[in-house]
DNA sequence: CATACATGTGTAATCGATTAACTACGGTCT
DNA sequence: AGACCGTAGTTAATCGATTACACATGTATG
């Protein structure tokens, strides 16, 4: 910046008002300071401005799984609508450990991110209210955790869940295997207990972790003591409930109906294809953003609560007629 | 750090020393300064400590697509990379668009990152050339650009593509669809040319954009054209065909054969399983991370050429056996 | 013609860390 | 006792920006 001041024969303060878009500069200075910016190809340095002006223009977020597309999507949604209001997202992967991701909220924090969108691993409140505490604008997506005092945008599956639940009792189904998220997780508990609830007692409940290989694990158990029907309440599980599906050669719908929390793009392709729950994962994603922007510039945004829809499409089987 | 100074009785001096592990304070100082810090629940501003250093212990990583699985394994790969050896990732989506990718990158190196991975949008070769202009270590990662000068990690695919052309003449198909990747792409070129040359005349090309849309449309336009097996080179090309072979009610393989680049963890769950050539994403992101890390720290890294391997699985049909 | 005021630019303090250079202190050795 | 040395800790410069305040110049006003 010394170098471009001298070049233009100004002082820095008055590359900063160019740079800045201040209103100060003559036209005929800011040609000149632009012309030696242009000539030395500088580029300001963006640590300095942030020490200087604590902001970063940067959004943190931390999230569980990148490899889980339901993930990916939301990331997406977010880091664009982050970006249309001139911000950046920096994402960190927690392989859903909560140990490392408060090594992430730490680490993000450091670095002195603008605001935070947190997928939270599990429901305990203490990371949480580290960053509440510390005074950074915090967003929960996706997940909340228990007394959470912060904005939360989340999808809400109970009317789907009721209605999955009804056409599976209405087609006579009476073991029916449910792929549980893990208890200590909002959405894992509130799925699993919508649908328990509105099944009766038809439901048997096995707990999985969110990842695939565990919902093959569950899938094999719940088929093994006798379950007509499986939901898996993340898309991951039912892909490994799905393996297990196909390695025992069983036939879907006929031998046994599927339905799976979360859409993909392939659920469509396979034979038959997935019936889903459907989550808005972009329009959550940029709600998340805008909730988190507002809280930035000083709003108190309200909670959001989309709505995920059941989208039928054979894997049911009569259970859909 | 003022505050955690005064409050232990030390300098900033000291504070900073016990902060960076460095052997000058007595254990007692260290105690003292530990204790301040833990009360005050002090943490260091990580752009301070960068701006002093130049060193922000933080990688940049710009891809084209979140959304394609293949993009976010390597990107997940490269971060357990580099958390293993203390750095952070940043993430930027270009979205296939090279201008995005410029504006990315030069934001990452504002950041001042301490080293930068590129999956270049197109083989243009002026953003590498402005990089390094820069100063900025830098590694190629999946394509390369035109007379690239700095190391480059990437699959070769050129075996799986030939064996794969074998088997799909030996089978007797002699009109092939390839739905190839943009030719301004080293990888969208060269897999291409290697598979048409292995082909000989029997291969019939439609470049799409390496998006799914354009993987339906280069499959509808070869169908209508006569083609009884389709190469999509890449996965989500791959996944567009096969919605418009399902969309057409065309039997795999028994009225068209497919096979895909890239695999991904469905492709064996359909009906039939997809034949795919693997490419090695994980290695291919830790390698990158690690030449990345070796270029930072003063070494010259050699270029890394793993090998995507051909996967059979039935989408191929008489041509397997 | 002096005074007030607007305008464009420069000076220097500041953000929060690191670190070279210096000081103070105590202990050893002649 | 005096010279010398090692160690623990302080002072202050520095990284590269922003910005309050001071200053100089030019124009309008009484």
């Amino acid at each position: 910046m010394k170098d471009v001041a001298q070049h233009a024969g100004v002082s820095t303060a008055t590359v900063s008002r160019v740079l800045n878009g201040h209103a100060a500069p003559t036209p005929e200075t800011r040609e000149r300071v632009l012309a030696a910016i242009e000539k030395l190809g500088y580029r300001p340095n963006a640590l300095a401005r942030s020490l200087r002006t604590t902001s970063t223009q940067t959004l943190g977020l931390v999230i569980s799984d990148l490899l889980n597309p339901f993930f990916a999507e939301i990331a997406r949604a977010v880091e664009d609508e982050a970006r249309s209001h001139g911000y950046c997202v920096v994402i960190g992967n927690a392989d859903e450990s909560a140990e490392q991701e408060a090594t992430y909220v730490r680490t993000l924090l450091d670095r002195r991110v603008d605001g935070l969108l947190l997928c939270p691993a599990t429901d305990d409140p203490s990371l949480v209210r580290e960053v509440s505490a510390g005074g950074v604008p915090l967003v929960l997506l996706d997940r909340t955790v228990r007394g959470a005092t912060c904005p939360v945008v989340r999808a809400d599956g109970s009317e789907a869940l009721t209605a999955l639940a009804r056409r599976l009792v209405g087609a006579g189904h009476t073991r029916i295997g449910v792929i549980a998220g893990p208890p200590n997780t909002s959405t894992g508990r509130e799925r699993t207990d919508v649908l328990t609830g509105s099944l009766g007692g038809l439901a048997q409940v096995v707990h999985g972790d969110f990842r695939q290989e565990s919902g093959s694990q569950a899938a094999a158990k719940l088929i093994d003591d006798g379950a007509t029907a499986l939901v898996a309440m993340d898309n991951l599980m039912g892909l490994g409930a799905l393996g297990e599906v196909r390695a025992r050669g069983l036939q879907i719908p006929h031998d046994i109906a599927l339905a799976v929390f979360d859409d993909q793009p392939w659920f469509p392709l396979l034979d038959p294809p997935i019936t889903v729950i459907a989550q808005p994962t972009v329009e959550m994603g940029r709600a998340a953003a805008r909730s988190l922007l507002a809280l930035i510039n000083g709003r108190q945004p309200d909670d959001v609560r989309l709505t995920a829809k059941l989208v039928l499409r054979g894997s049911l089987g009569e259970a859909e007629l």
